[in-house]
RNA sequence: GGGCGAAUAGCUCAGUGGUAGAGCACCUCCCUUACAAGGAGGGGGUCACAGGUUCGAGCCCUGUUUCGCCCA
């Protein structure tokens, strides 16, 4: 016997129960489907998204596992470069030091063993979670493994001549000190200033105002530009202008990047500091002059009167000289677009710096190609478009990092010949010259890594069994955030290096938000705990609030009453499963074959069948939200009570019982990829289970088709309502018993119900009379109806004869507006004619419908009023 | 500037052209030996707005408003 309440602390038992039985590796039998877990941080702890990522991942591997693949679900964690760097730095600088007084080594012993410390946190928590992966598999970007897939692809794309070095303008945080690639700089609104500020000629014969966000670099300036067709500067082109602060003689030159109609049409060039100004320095051979350094402070170059200050005051200082030399003409304020660091939010700077970079488009067109061709499905299918847009205007990828923690690039520099080697393994001299090397100092972007994933940790660039047989994988489940960063690399490498799509479905989920739709953050201090919640309501609760209150692709909310829903329901669940036990059935008796179990079958056939439609749609909410309607709905509320009275007779009771416990058995299949733990703690009191609920089967369709019983049942349980309602109506309180006379056209029917007069009393709380063939209706009693049924009520003495007349009068009042609508839609001429015949008939059927409850209302208000 | 999403019951959200749904909240009744974390019944909707297509629109089209996101 179980006890009354499900214990949400079984859950630490139940985890070892899948970890000692095997069920989290991969059956090796069957069709394969395989998924590799996006990697969390690694010295991480499991915030909300990761909960829901995780458990959208492990619904679908535990289905996968029940309806008999062979699943294969991966799990790892990532080094997170600049998230870990600056975590331990800021651990650094709390004891005085910094990683450079330390040196490269001593840093990364001391980040390896942070690692080490923290490593298990997440795992562990992902283990709370009830998520199933193979742990056996388990992969780090750092293994040695990985970090040889990581060189071997570098040296690939470098033989192919897809990876290069050189000087561009980069951007650049200098908070972090690292170089950035364009997706990290986040684009925030921000309230500026637009400078508007003169230029003189250099023969003194005028001048040409110019406006700008960015005073300060025009310490940089090399040029002014104004557009090819712009009337008002046309003859300026070409000529020499004194810039006001270096005195510097920069030419105006014409080029389509410049706007006519933001500012005054002419805009300062500075190709060292700004993307569309190097563009414009590249297409006139423009001289580069960089004015801010590495740490965002003013170089010599600035001047002696600036060098040293930091950007923000270097714009102060630079706006009162121009004031001062009197060419400030006018500061207009304005909302312009600032690029900040994805990290720290630092305002990123704009250099020119030498660093290694991927080249996209011939990586990018068949990634995008894959998308329109199916060969990758999006899902939804409207995201497809954003992976595509984001492909079909890619520009090249800056991978270095100025970092200690990661891959170090696989290139070695010589000393003596300038040379650089590419190589997966180290080289012990210069092959040109035979000089010392010494091997590049930066690290990769922890993003090239990722890129490989998928198969790095099936163990590319070998050629391995699990590459074999699980990849490409199935399915990658991730947020939107990471369309770019992430899914479509991931896809890019993937074909590239394998020739494969890395997977075959990408599965977007949106954000998790707080219950006001705030984007959770540290800062706002409104993100919830996946622990705390699962320490007080369970993880199968959370799990069931992430999973059912998700449509793919959309944002969610987190509610606490989302959470205590799930709750309800695995109590609902384990207290089902206490009355089955309680009834003590036999696992070999034959099912009882009556219409009600044959009602139930069939219910729970068509309830399995649409969970493994949407499951194979990847709408995790929809079959997840069926699971449950089928239990609660169905199973708890009737087909439980359904099975009550029957339980009393001694000649039904084995063949119920039995049937009682397939379907609760059949119930758990259904519920247990969004809910785990409570299904697995029922499975295992079961008599007869197999060993695990989670390594069993799914819900075999077995329900003869009976689409009599079907409809029988439905009409029972509908006549049971009316009943109900009848009492309710006149105020019979709960524990009486209301006598009811039920008249049935059918005469099959009558008899099938006349049948099951106990049973329906039961439920109905009322004393059944079913009425002869041929017998009128009771005088003085109230009535309700369905299509070929009455249900009476005699209400003598029972009822407030006043309320009463009142209710019937609005009713009559509804029915005639509905019945009024009826007729309408029902002369429009081109109804007729247009309308499928079915529907027609349909809807003639219920004019009709409404005209008889009218008709017999009016005629339940005259005898009314007869009382 | 371009693109995307959202707007449905008091709240959170489902709903792919044919009688508007769920959970929570609310009202009434009930501690009926599975479950009060429950049961039964009930009230509550111009499906943001304006046009259009259609026999028929919450759903398709156009436009508008508000909120949010992505990209430049």
């Amino acid at each position: 016997m179980l006890e009354a309440r499900y214990d949400k602390a079984k859950e630490e038992s139940i985890y070892r129960l899948w970890e000692e039985g095997e069920a989290l590796r991969p059956s090796g039998r069957g069709e394969s489907r395989s998924i590799v877990m996006p990697p969390p941080n690694v010295t991480g702890v499991l915030h909300i998204g990761h909960a829901l990522d995780n458990s959208m991942q492990d619904a679908l591997i535990r289905f996968w596992r029940l309806t008999g693949r062979d699943a294969l679900w991966l799990p790892g964690t990532d080094h997170a470069g600049i998230a870990t760097q600056v975590r331990v730095e800021e651990q650094l600088a709390k004891e005085g030091l910094s990683h450079r007084d330390m040196g490269r080594e001593q840093f990364l012993a001391r980040v390896w063993d942070w690692k080490e410390r923290s490593q298990g946190t997440i795992l562990s928590q992902l283990r709370a979670l009830g998520a199933s992966p193979d742990w056996s598999r388990q992969r780090f970007t750092l293994d040695e493994g990985l970090s040889r897939a990581v060189r071997t692809a570098f040296v690939r794309l470098h033989e192919e001549g897809l990876v290069y070095r050189g000087d561009y303008l980069i951007h650049w945080c200098p908070s972090c000190r690292t170089a950035l690639s364009d997706i990290e700089v986040e684009h925030e609104e921000r309230d500026g200033a637009l400078y508007h500020l003169r230029y003189p000629l250099a023969d003194g014969t005028g001048s040409l105002t110019v406006a700008t966000t960015r005073p300060e670099t025009m310490l940089g300036d090399t040029a002014v530009a104004v557009h090819p067709a712009d009337a008002r500067y046309r003859e300026l082109v070409g000529r020499m202008l004194r810039h006001p602060l270096t005195g510097r003689e920069i030419p105006v030159v014409a080029d389509a990047a410049a706007d006519p109609e933001f500012g005054t049409g002419a805009v300062k060039v500075t190709p060292a500091h700004d993307p569309t100004d190097f563009e414009i320095g590249a297409r006139h051979a423009l001289a580069s002059i960089a004015v801010i350094g590495e740490d965002g402070r003013m170089l010599e170059s600035a001047g002696d009167r600036f060098a040293g200050m930091t950007r923000e005051d270097a714009r102060k200082a630079v706006v009162a000289a121009l004031e001062e030399e009197g060419v400030l003409t006018e500061v207009e304020p304005i909302r312009h677009s600032v690029g900040t660091c994805e990290r720290c939010g630092t305002t990123v700077e704009s250099l020119v710096s030498r660093q290694w970079f991927v080249r996209m488009k011939p990586l990018a067109e068949p990634a995008a190609e894959a998308a329109r061709q199916g060969r990758l499905l999006v899902w939804p299918k409207r995201l497809e478009k954003v992976y595509t847009d984001w492909l079909d205007n890619i520009r090249d990828w800056c991978v270095s990092r100025q970092l200690w923690w990661g891959h170090r690039i696989p290139a070695w520099h010589c000393a003596a010949c300038h040379g650089t080697v590419v190589a997966v393994d180290e080289p012990s001299r210069c092959p040109a010259c035979g000089g010392e090397l010494r091997q590049d100092e930066d690290v990769l972007d922890t993003w090239f890594s990722s890129a490989l994933w998928p198969f790095s940790t099936l163990g590319w660039p070998d050629d391995t069994e699990d590459m074999r047989r699980y990849y490409p994988t199935t399915a990658l489940v991730t947020g939107y955030d990471i369309l770019f960063f992430w899914v479509a690399r991931m896809v890019m490498m993937g074909m590239h290096l394998t020739g494969e799509v890395p997977f075959r479905s990408v599965v977007l989920h949106g954000l998790v938000r707080d219950a006001k739709g705030r984007k959770m953050s540290k800062s706002l201090g409104n993100g919830v705990d996946p622990i705390e919640v699962i320490r007080e309501h369970g993880a199968d609760a959370l799990r069931f609030a992430l999973l059912t209150g998700t449509t793919p692709g959309q944002d969610i909310r987190m509610s606490p009453e989302r959470v205590l829903e799930g709750r309800n329901f695995a109590n609902k669940l384990w207290n089902a499963a206490r009355f089955v036990l309680a009834q003590e059935p036999d696992p070999s008796a034959a099912p009882s074959d009556d219409d009600v179990d044959r009602w139930v079958l069939q219910r729970r056939d068509a309830a399995a069948r649409a969970i493994d439609e949407a499951m194979e749609r990847y709408e995790l909410g929809e079959a997840g939200r069926i699971a449950y309607d089928f239990t609660w709905g169905t199973f708890c509320d009737w087909y439980l009570e359904l099975a009550k009275p029957r339980m009393q007779d001694p000649s039904e009771r084995p063949g119920v019982g039995r049937v009682l416990l397939d379907v609760l058995r059949d119930a758990l299949r259904m519920v247990h990829p969004f809910m785990p733990f409570v299904t697995e703690a029922i499975w295992q009191e079961l008599p007869g289970s197999s060993r695990l609920l989670a390594t069993d089967r799914w819900v075999e369709a077995g329900a003869a088709s009976d689409g009599k019983a079907l409809e029988r049942v439905d009409r029972f349980t509908e006549a049971v309502r009316l009943a109900r309602n009848l009492r309710a109506e006149l105020g019979i309180t709960q524990g009486k018993r209301a006598p009811i006379v039920l008249r049935a056209e059918d005469p099959a029917e009558r008899d099938w119900l006349a049948a099951r007069g106990e049973l329906f009393g039961r439920l109905a709380q009322a004393d059944l009379r079913v009425a002869a063939e041929g017998e009128g209706a009771p005088r003085g009693a109230l009535s309700a109806r369905m299509p070929g049924l009455e249900l009476y009520l005699p209400a003598a003495g029972l009822v407030d004869l006043d309320a009463e007349r009142q209710r019937v009068q609005k009713e009559i009042a509804d029915l005639e507006a509905e019945e009024a609508g009826q007729e309408a839609k029902l002369a429009r001429p081109l109804f007729r004619e247009r309308a499928p015949r079915e529907i027609v008939a349909q809807e003639e059927e219920r004019l009709a419908g409404v005209r008889d409850r009218l008709d017999r209302a009016r005629r339940r208000a005259s005898a009314l009023s007869e009382l």
